[in-house]
DNA sequence: GACTGTGAAGCCATTCACAGCT
DNA sequence: AGCTGTGAATGGCTTCACAGTC
């Protein structure tokens, strides 16, 4: 009664499929094959194949995949076609940044409250959203319908903010903070990690992968 | 004359050990057991010893690793042992907060200047960093040794921002654009996707992953 | 006794190669 | 002929289990 075990690789590709899928269909063209899509976003034939194999047959064999109707497919998969209610924690910049990424509700995720514990922030408007006191964050989520929480506070701080998070009916945390959150298993955690992400490019850099002449 | 083939997997890792580390080596500790890492960082204690594993023999049997010994290792290994000098294009929201970003710095990289093809915004400053027009910034690259490019433009020039790279001595790229970038091989590109992370967070919700009442 | 370092085993993901439609 | 869908083969990463060292 349920689909099973697919590679958490695959749901990332998937997103950018369906993202590169947006805009061919702007372009009003209609069919598309694997080998387009694997040019369009990075990829191989065989990987869009089986990527989208795991969860039915959308292609014509011969032919290729509807634009249209394959982009619909993988929302659906995604868990695109409901939107999703968000809350933002954390109102410096990095919080008044993603309040104003139009990328979010594009895609069907809309921020609907900021929260933050700086008490001259509370009352503010941030881009047209109300900052609300950190104290009032429980009872927001449950009267709002909220599933999704952004953390965008100091590492210090942001574990604090789970604690409290956990304890409602949130489903899922998107962490800003360059810190390992500790959450109960029912709580889906995804990391933006940007030192991370520096600090591969810089080892990457460093031991030149592809890079190096070749040498037998 | 060189190790081989780290898995990618393991340098995340290694990053996320080495911040980690800072933080215990703040409170003089001197000494950690690989399951000590692992239950700082969400992870497994043969898991830290194979990462390490990959570089040399940092620990001593039967007592644990030396904190701050082990943490310069990691930091020689990601190539943080000397300052990466960067640049930001774009300074719309995304760019404004990342300019201000302090984890860049404290990890020894830091961001020289900010470039956006904006002429209202060229000449003034963003958190005391000056803002030059696009056209000047292959010569400003050259000129000032950057290796690392961090793109905060929308998606429809993102690409053309890497065009102009990939001409220059960069060596790097963040990218924040939700947009595949093409560029040659010798040019590393990390992508942080936003919306890719919403949206695999949206997946495993939908799918509850770990949450399932067990079942036979 | 405690904890590291590591070959071997097991598991997961990607790639290959071809049968099956259109 | 062209392109999908897929079992089989490969390759890569993680986990196990234990020998080695302090």
């Amino acid at each position: 009664m349920k689909e099973f075990k697919i590679p958490e690789a695959t749901v990332s590709r998937l997103s950018v499929y369906s993202r590169y899928l947006t805009e061919v269909e702007k372009q009003h063209i209609v069919s598309i094959s694997s080998g387009e899509i694997a040019e369009g976003m990075g990829g191989t034939p065989a990987q869009v194949r089986k990527d989208l194999a795991y969860f039915g047959e959308f292609g014509t064999r011969g032919v290729g995949y509807n634009v249209k109707q394959l982009n619909q497919e993988i929302k659906n998969i995604l868990g695109l076609s409901k939107k999703w209610n968000m809350i933002l924690i954390g109102a410096g910049n990095l919080g008044s940044a993603l309040s104003q990424y139009h990328g979010f509700r594009e895609r069907g995720f809309e921020i609907k409250g900021i929260f933050d514990n700086d008490l001259n922030k509370v009352g503010l408007m941030l881009n047209g959203l109300p900052i609300y006191p950190i104290n009032e964050m429980a009872d927001y989520i449950e009267a709002n319908g909220i599933s999704i929480a952004i953390i965008a506070v100091p590492g210090d701080y942001a574990q604090d903010v789970a604690d409290i998070l956990v304890e409602t009916p949130i489903k899922g945390i998107l962490n800003f903070a360059p810190v390992v959150l500790t959450v109960p298993d029912e709580v889906e955690v995804r990391n933006v990690d940007l030192s991370v992400n520096l600090e591969v490019l810089s080892y990457n850099i460093e031991n030149n992968l592809d890079t190096m002449p070749e040498e037998e």
